[in-house]
RNA sequence: GCGCGGUUAGCUCAGCUGGAUAGAGCGUUGGCCUCCGGAGCCAAAGGCCACAGGUUCGAAUCCUGUACCGCGCGCCA
């Protein structure tokens, strides 16, 4: 299975809404893995195309080298947004763009240079946060990997039939209803009047890089919902061309707001850096493990308010959903109570706390003769079964679901069954003890798949 | 106009291959540490599941329609 998530825009940073994607993906990637899967992550970059003629005509006219030595990524960004300023007032510099486009994509080594440049200063912060986050992709390969590939694709697309010539010199794909609902009426631009490609003409060239390079079962794409008449136009494209045997599936998910229903996009120029977000709830962590934990050095102090901020930020977005819309939320999204990747955390260091104490007590064979114990026995059973319905239908937030019960559970056992206490015969402990180690590993096993590090102590 | 999503408790959301009195968190109210970790536990209040039909022994869930909200629909990605 090749799997497509993430996929930031190079030369502007992640923001939380790319944080969707990413984690979303990334569960769905380790999901597949954990259930035997070979799963190829391919981080699919948008590191070529227009913006960059934009960005070099912003870099030549006016950059602030100060600020470039400072916050690299950050200039670039703010050459980027004040180029659509400058060019609302000053039309002449969208064509002095697309110039700047044409040469770069004709090799012109200056330009590529600086494109170059571009691509590692954002990669380089990407890399950052994946790190964090915990996300680790096989492959980058970018629009910009396809691009010498383009123009013969196409010709093909038009020698095979599939595509069509209209007068304007724009090639487009016309599709039959039977196709597809609504297809008929969409058709799919590949090339431009001008020549150029689009980002249909990229996909598919993708498509083919895949298919040709690894014969996936499936290939998943992780994408809002708002491309999917794209890739439906990209799939109909792929199965005309004879890749049918292969299977597509886009997994969609909702929109990111504010509380006030504002859209988060780099567009609107509403947006709460990813980084910022994960500082935050590090810091909030922080405060707590310093509170609750001071028998833990402060190394490992930082360490598990690292582990628990970006899981908590993590396990906001995964436990949703996927297919409704998410409000962004400071508190909600930071939270480290109710339910919460920490509540998850915290059951699971209960249980590793017994389990470091019992060290020299010996399992036994479980006998479940209390409701509550019997209960966690039973959901600690059903976690293989959450993570395969989790995968099956593309949907992380019912294993996140599955574990909050199986922690809730947790709690209640370690409420009502005593374990290590005096007075507990020892054929019980020795099942209790049997039903904790059980307990930790289901709760492990499941935050490592959604990325939740699980700790010993917290 | 066509297409795709959505509408469930004060707020944020689960539940959608149909199944018992519709769940959780937050918030509100009231309890629980001589006891393995209180980032916790117990309890209460709070919902004609947008509306109207249909299928079914049974519908929040499936089908049809309506209303409202959001998104998409060739030369950006």
């Amino acid at each position: 299975m090749v799997i497509d998530y993430s996929s930031p825009n190079v030369a502007k940073r992640m923001h939380i809404a790319h944080l969707r994607s990413t984690v979303i993906g990334g569960a769905i990637d380790s999901l597949h893995r954990y259930l035997g899967w070979r799963v190829i992550a391919d981080n699919h970059i948008g590191d070529w195309g227009t913006p960059f003629g934009k960005l070099i005509v912003a870099w030549n006219g006016w950059r602030d080298d100060a600020h470039f030595a400072e916050d690299p990524l950050g200039e670039l960004q703010r050459l980027y947004e004040s180029f659509k300023g400058k060019a609302a007032e000053e039309p002449a510099l969208e064509d002095l763009a697309r110039a700047e486009t044409a040469k770069l994509q004709a090799g012109d080594p200056v330009n590529r240079a600086l494109w170059q440049r571009f691509v590692e200063i954002s990669l380089a912060e990407f890399d950052q946060l994946y790190a964090r986050l915990g996300i680790r992709f096989d492959v980058v390969h970018g629009e910009s990997f396809y691009a010498d590939e383009l123009t013969e694709l196409v010709d093909e697309l038009i020698e095979k039939g599939i595509a069509e010539v209209e007068e304007t010199g724009a090639v487009v794909v016309r599709f039959d209803p039977s196709e597809g609902k609504g297809l008929g009426k969409s058709p799919m631009l590949v090339r431009k009047k001008d020549g150029a490609a689009l980002y249909a003409t990229t996909d598919l060239a993708t498509v083919r890089n895949r298919i040709r390079t690894w014969s996936p079962q499936q290939i998943v794409y992780v994408t809002d919902l708002r491309q999917k008449l794209h890739f439906r136009q990209v799939f109909a494209g792929a199965r005309r061309w004879g890749w049918g045997e292969t299977a597509f599936e886009h997994v969609t998910f909702g929109i990111l707001r504010f509380p006030d229903g504002a859209l988060m996009s780099s567009r609107g120029g509403r947006v709460i850096r990813l980084a910022e977000v994960l500082d935050a709830a590090r810091d909030r962590a922080l405060e707590l493990v310093r509170a609750k934990s001071q028998d833990l050095s402060d190394q490992e102090q930082q360490a598990v308010a690292e582990a628990v901020g970006v899981a908590a930020v993590r396990y906001f977005d995964l436990s949703q959903n996927p297919s409704s819309d998410i409000t962004f939320d400071w508190d909600r999204s930071l939270a480290l109570d109710g339910n919460t990747a920490p509540y998850l955390m915290y059951a699971h260091a209960r249980c590793r706390s017994i389990l470091r104490k019992a060290r020299n007590t010996t399992l036994g064979p479980l006998r479940l003769e209390d409701d509550v114990e019997r209960q966690l026995a039973l959901l600690a059973s059903r976690t293989p079964e959450a993570i395969q319905m989790a995968a099956a239908s593309w949907r992380p937030n019912l294993l996140c679901e599955h574990l909050y019960a199986l922690a809730q559970q947790t709690a209640r056992f370690y409420e009502q069954c005593p374990v290590l206490r005096e007075g507990v015969p020892d054929d019980v402990r020795a099942s209790r003890l049997a039903l904790v180690r059980a307990t930790a590993v289901s709760l492990s096993e499941g935050m490592k798949i959604l990325g939740i590090q699980p700790v010993e102590r917290m």
